[in-house]
DNA sequence: CCTATAATGGACCTGTCGGTCCACTTTAGA
DNA sequence: TCTAAAGTGGACCGACAGGTCCATTATAGG
């Protein structure tokens, strides 16, 4: 599959929007809970009270409605994830935000694993326009994880000739595989020892 | 979704076992290459030359079906990482473990993750069996690496306080991760990233 | 050789899926 | 105030999914 048609991205009216909110939020919260292939538009349609002409009114088809849902994950996740990492001080605050991760996958009982990566496995191998949006978030929520480490540098925290963005990478890699493993374990305690590893791993770089 | 029925493993005959295993392993070709949501039992019946009444013989349902191809895909990964870990001798060993897992996802175009990984990815909030079966294999592949990570320990290459399925369990969530990504990127650089980055926690705790 | 069981082919059924269509109501703004 | 565009409801459709059924052919073992 490659890509298809895309509807404008705002309606013109606020009820509009409106509407098309309603109906990406029901979507990405279905998926997130079932998976992808689990997610009907009648689901949809059920849980957000639009009609099937409504989606088809704001969405080309289910993949652009797909398309929009994960545009709408990648914005709450990395909104969520900027707010540490651009204000990144010490190690304390890298330790609050482990624990804050563990502590939100704990709440949800292990149920459902990282919302883009989940999108990414079901996505990666069936729609290639998802899959480069999907890379894309990856990417930018690495640039986020980077700045927090490069402002480390700064501070004198961790050593100047490090990789800030291949050590991003790797920290994003243990959340990506401990969320896996603890949504299949239905355990946090996967997810806490990949966060942990990854945590010493960038400590060996401290000043 | 919970647990169906099960068919009985092993067909009587030599060539109800054969076509058994065909059927198997064209749906896990399949799977692997598409995931789950996009192969049909149709799909099977033509790449593995069943007819529809052979699938219904030989398992009781799709989720059967899919329990068998957990099955086989566990027993392929976890025995090609067994001779590796349980002959593991030196950190070259391990170097060429990363390498060769680098190379293999190369040499498929990163196309697909791993295996074991995207399955758990796609059922673990649909079958629970299937759950359970994914999360028994990966503590099996746990157990392999931690066996591996001990027999260091006895040579004296790593200190002998370490926690080693816990560094295990770090490990083989890098890996996930790193699949994860390459996938998503169809690039092998954040596996390897990820996967150095494992190691090199790991060799943090060389003698 | 004979018979019970395994293996096979494929027509057929039913539900549900994504998607289309059209008639109707609401709303914005000239 | 009038009208064009936006928004809405829901009947309808063809395709295909998973699953059932039954008739037929192979085959193993007494």
């Amino acid at each position: 599959m490659s890509t298809d048609e895309r509807t404008a991205l705002a309606p013109p009216t606020e009820k509009g929007r409106a509407m098309r909110a309603r109906i990406v939020d029901a979507a990405a919260e279905l998926i997130f809970e079932r998976g992808i292939a689990e997610v009907s538009l009648g689901d949809i349609q059920e849980k957000s009270g639009a009609s099937k002409s409504q989606l088809y009114h704001y969405f080309a088809d289910k993949n652009d409605l797909l398309r929009a849902v994960i545009e709408r994950q990648e914005r709450d996740v990395l909104g969520r994830h900027r707010v540490v990492f651009q204000s990144l001080g010490d190690w304390d605050d890298l330790q609050r935000w482990r624990d804050a991760i563990v502590a939100f996958q704990a709440s949800r009982g292990c149920r459902g694993g990282c919302p883009l990566g989940s999108l990414a496995s079901g996505l990666a191998e069936f729609d290639d326009g998802a899959r480069d949006q999907l890379s894309d978030a990856f990417e930018s929520w690495v640039g986020l994880i980077a700045e927090g480490v490069a402002r480390m540098v700064e501070r004198g925290d961790i050593r100047a000739d490090v990789d800030a963005e291949a050590l991003a990478i790797g920290v994003l890699a243990s959340l990506q595989g401990g969320l896996l493993m603890a949504e299949t374990a239905r355990s946090t305690r996967p997810l806490e020892i990949a966060l942990d590893a990854a945590l010493a791993h960038l400590k060996s770089f401290a000043t």
